[in-house]
RNA sequence: UCCCCGAUAGCUCAAUGGUAGAGCGGCCGGCUGUUAACCGGUAGGUUGUAGGUUCGAGUCCUACUCGGGGAGCCA
């Protein structure tokens, strides 16, 4: 019987077949240990030399990693191994023996491992990652179709900038310079005057040209936006809505957070209500004692570490050095001494930019844009995600709705993660006065003919209506506690980067 | 666009300006319970590219290419 890797409790005592690829194999004599993936867990599997046995025990022990291959044999609960069960095999057909894999269980450079993303994502981590992000793309698509939200899909190729001053990818369209879409949100507020509530998601395109660890140029975003509604209506939606994307992995993936090494409980503190200041009040805490008080002890504690971190690779250095050091343990202290060194490197380029931040917070413009430093202050300022509300209007999109009470601001929304994960939503009200729309498109500089559908909005029915974004990925590496985004999506496309 | 760092065997890294090395991976052999197994043997190189300094350059200098990190900008 064909059973798959995560179904064998169901299964000890009997004999199975597995189908699937060898991760690692050990050999010691008589016994040979294959370690097979299947795509749903990992299974070690023992064949012993004997008679039953021989036919395929010598092809096995110079079986190469990644071979493809049918094991058959009794599941045996062993909670030592992982997964908890082992095979112990009786009969093994080889569909291919491959040789030379790339990838081997030793460390590899970045470089390397996304030069072979095509194969990199059979590794252990970069598994249990994309296996968060199917549910969490789940997740988001249940969210909206269970709360009567109709799927509208957007266009890629956009004939103008939608929100005006970002970089876009031109595209040649039968000789018309045409853009790939960096949000769908004008389409969607269309739609959602045909079916009240609406959401897009899809892959959306920027090309800024950032080398960090925030960015893709190619990413995802779901985009959901609602008739009569507010910017008091819109906070509640995305706060339920990530509440709800929260309590969903937590319940799904609790052993993958926990092999990816994330504060799972943590996690568990992420409870409505999320905490909800103005842009007022953004600069006022980062002109403040607080923020400072935190960057300076910021400075102190990683100061500490990083005279801590030397001193822990100069005692590796030292074991290393000492006699009667076994070959495989001087490897073990080179690689914690590696480790070591990587951390005191980013580190030193965080203490190095730490009094940088502390200027950027201390003479925060008012009227002016955060940045992402000032994200990071804020969001660690607070022990769970904050909303921050009413930008100047100046740094935010043309469509947003000006304030009644303070028309230099507007009604708009952005949503820090913890921990220094930054903007994970961006919304607004929208403006739905035909004339005040039409200025704003004029203020920008933009095209009003360009928008004359969007403006029919305003005049066929319009109401108060607002809606939000939010960015897959970056949620995605705050959900897995990752340091960098490239490693949320299958094949991340970056500045420079679009192989394979 | 700017700043910092880097490029040596398939991979990860060593090598005072003076004969290019190790570990892993590969291949061959050994070992009955391994967990990045271990032990022995073996093959593997135009030191990113182009110039320059020098008796001599992996090492020093210049430019370029590619990569990493950061700033700005952003989801």
């Amino acid at each position: 019987m064909i059973v798959s890797i995560v179904d064998l409790s169901r299964h000890v005592g009997q004999t199975v077949t597995l189908q699937g690829w060898l991760y690692h194999r050990r050999d010691s004599g008589k016994l040979v240990f294959l370690v097979v993936r299947d795509g749903t867990g990992l299974c070690q599997c023992v064949v012993a030399r004997g008679p039953d046995t021989d036919s395929f025990f010598e092809d096995c022990r110079r079986l190469g990693q990644e071979s493809s291959l049918r094991v058959t044999g009794v599941v045996r609960a062993d909670p030592k191994q992982v997964g908890g069960h082992e095979l112990t095999v009786t009969h093994v057909e080889i569909v291919q023996n491959a040789e030379n894999y790339p990838i081997t269980p030793k460390p590899h450079g970045i470089d390397f491992l996304f030069r072979h993303r095509h194969l990199h994502f059979r590794s252990r981590r970069q598994w249990h990652i994309l296996r968060v992000r199917h549910t969490l793309v789940d997740e988001i698509r249940g969210y909206f179709n269970r709360n009567g939200y109709t799927l509208i899909d957007t266009p890629i190729f956009a004939p103008s900038a939608g929100e005006g001053s970002q970089t876009l990818f031109s595209v040649d369209y039968f000789g018309e310079p045409v853009f790939l879409a960096q949000t769908g949100q004008l389409y969607v507020e269309a739609a959602c005057m045909a079916f009240g509530k609406v959401y897009c998601f899809g892959p959306t395109f920027r090309a800024e040209k950032s080398k960090t660890r925030r960015h893709l140029t190619e990413f995802w975003m779901v985009e959901p936006e609602i008739a009569y509604a507010d910017l008091d209506a819109v906070i509640a939606v995305a706060e339920d809505f990530i509440c709800s994307i929260v309590q969903r992995v937590l319940s799904d993936h609790r052993a993958d957070l926990e092999f990816l090494g994330r504060d799972v409980a943590a996690l568990e503190r992420i409870r409505a209500p999320f905490y909800r200041i103005t842009h007022r009040q953004a600069a006022e805490i980062l002109r403040g004692p607080k923020a400072r008080e935190l960057l300076e002890r910021d400075l102190a504690q990683k100061s500490a570490r990083i005279a801590e971190v030397q001193k822990l690779i100069a005692e590796k250095e030292t074991q290393a050095k000492a006699g009667g050091v076994k070959e495989w343990q001087k490897e073990k202290l080179a690689a914690d001494a590696a480790d070591l060194r990587e951390e005191l490197a980013d580190l030193e380029v965080e203490v190095q930019n730490i009094p940088h931040h502390m200027q950027l917070a201390a003479n925060f413009d008012p009227n002016g844009d955060l940045g992402g430093s000032d994200e990071t202050i804020i969001s660690r300022l607070h022990d769970r995600p904050v909303f921050v509300t009413h930008y100047p209007k100046g740094c935010k999109a043309f469509y947003m709705k000006l304030n009644a009470e303070d028309r230099t601001r507007v009604n708009n929304v952005d949503l820090l993660a913890p921990d220094g994960y930054g903007e994970i939503i961006g919304g607004s009200q929208r403006e739905e006065d035909l004339t005040t729309l039409r200025d704003r498109i004029h203020e920008d500089g933009l095209n009003e003919a360009d928008y004359e559908w969007y403006l029919d909005l305003r005049r066929y029915g319009t109401v108060p209506h607002g809606g939000f974004g939010l960015g897959v990925e970056r949620t995605l590496a705050w959900l897995c506690g990752l340091k960098h985004i490239r490693e949320t999506i299958p094949y991340p496309r970056m500045m420079g980067k679009i192989y394979p």
